[in-house]
DNA sequence: CATCAATTTCAACAAGTGTTGAAATTACAG
DNA sequence: CTGTAATTTCAACACTTGTTGAAATTGATG
């Protein structure tokens, strides 16, 4: 095994505990204690490291925020360059918005995966999603659409946000594991795959950003 | 005024309460204590006619699910009687789908946005969204996905319930209303405005699926 | 060893939690 | 009015909540 990983500090235990609780049970559904609890730790413990409860859940999406925008900036990059001097297309573009969230390795490990369903959380949710999801995505995500209205010229703002929005509901829905998808379809589909949603995500988003903005 | 209401009883009000603050804070955010108070009513009372908080919880769900699902039925057969003897196209399926949920007149009224942002919670959510949505709404469900196997004819199931996911999560964080969608877009688009979502996502999921599932 | 800072635990706080049994109130039929 | 059932409140239960200040432990440096 060359993957030796050095002992997790307690303050990173702490962080995946958390993350790991909130994505399953939403803040209000988890105690600090409880969190204590699973990390093997003192109550008073996650307040030193991270103050009040509410600073702690936005360590928690802090932490992998900065790593995933700073891989998909570089995928929107790459993709933008090598279209050069053309526009990119609608289909490299999503495919450059969704492969580092769905196709990357680290989709296989639980920390991630714990991650994706607190986004989806966090999302959809009427009292964290406007806020929270702006501060830490947003940034990122005017860049995408920036490169859409380069790929789909005489589209109408309104309709380029809208498609961005059911992208984002599509996405996330499909971060939040529930299993409804498999009970639904009798075994078909399993949505812990993420992998295989990737081709159908790609197909059916791209197909819908044409279509409903070349239309308007 | 024609419209004149007559007085809420105490239990529809404590539902009413439920539902509002259910859908902003989810199930653990909320307590018997603070629903009370918003209903002006006592803590015991909750509890004598719904028993347990998740009992409540429950019957918040079902009040409405059941109103959607019987218009929504109607609706679905409406659109393939209309179409015999040929299959019905893909895209009036899908405003049979969405019309009575975001062309209703009763998008107007604050309890039913509630409810449609309580659901958005739920489908969401890692702990209820499997459970739940299949309990409440995959019967008919399935019935939609019949009519689009109709619509779609040698298209694979795993592609037809892949595309059936991603409709949902774009409709369900549209319900959500987070208000993320107009922080984005600076005013372009207001989550609020399930009206003016409808002819866009009737679009963008119309091309979703007659582009992915007939390429597969 | 001694020293000092970083880390971790202990113990307790005031406030809030879901739930329940009995009492009080209301509504309503006779 | 009387009596009976449905509704609503009162009061309390055992327990959990986030937070904090002081004490104990650990780690590193000299």
């Amino acid at each position: 095994m060359q993957t030796q990983e050095p002992p997790l500090s307690r303050r990173d235990t702490i962080l995946d505990v958390a993350e790991a609780l909130f994505a399953r049970h939403g803040y209000d559904g988890v105690t600090l204690r409880s969190i204590a609890r699973e990390a093997g730790v003192d109550v008073a413990l996650a307040n030193y490291h991270f103050g009040r409860k509410l600073n702690l859940f936005d360590a928690v999406l802090m932490r992998r925020a900065e790593i995933l925008n700073k891989t998909r900036e570089e995928d929107l990059q790459r993709c933008l360059a090598s279209a050069l001097p053309d526009p990119p297309s609608v289909e490299n573009i999503i495919r450059a918005y969704l492969r580092p969230l769905l196709m990357a390795p680290h989709i296989h490990d639980a920390g991630w995966r714990n991650y994706y369903a607190l986004i989806a959380y966090v999302n959809n949710s009427t009292q964290w999603g406007g806020k929270l999801m702006t501060q830490f995505f947003d940034p990122l995500v005017e860049k995408f659409i920036a490169a859409l209205r380069l790929a789909l010229p005489d589209t109408g703002d309104e309709s380029l946000y809208w498609c961005y929005h059911f992208l984002s509901g599509a996405l996330t829905l499909t971060f939040a594991q529930t299993g409804r998808l498999d009970l639904l379809s009798g075994g078909v589909c399993r949505s812990e795959d993420l992998e295989a949603s990737y081709e159908h995500m790609v197909a059916f988003v791209t197909a819908g950003f044409e279509t409903a903005c070349r239309s308007k």
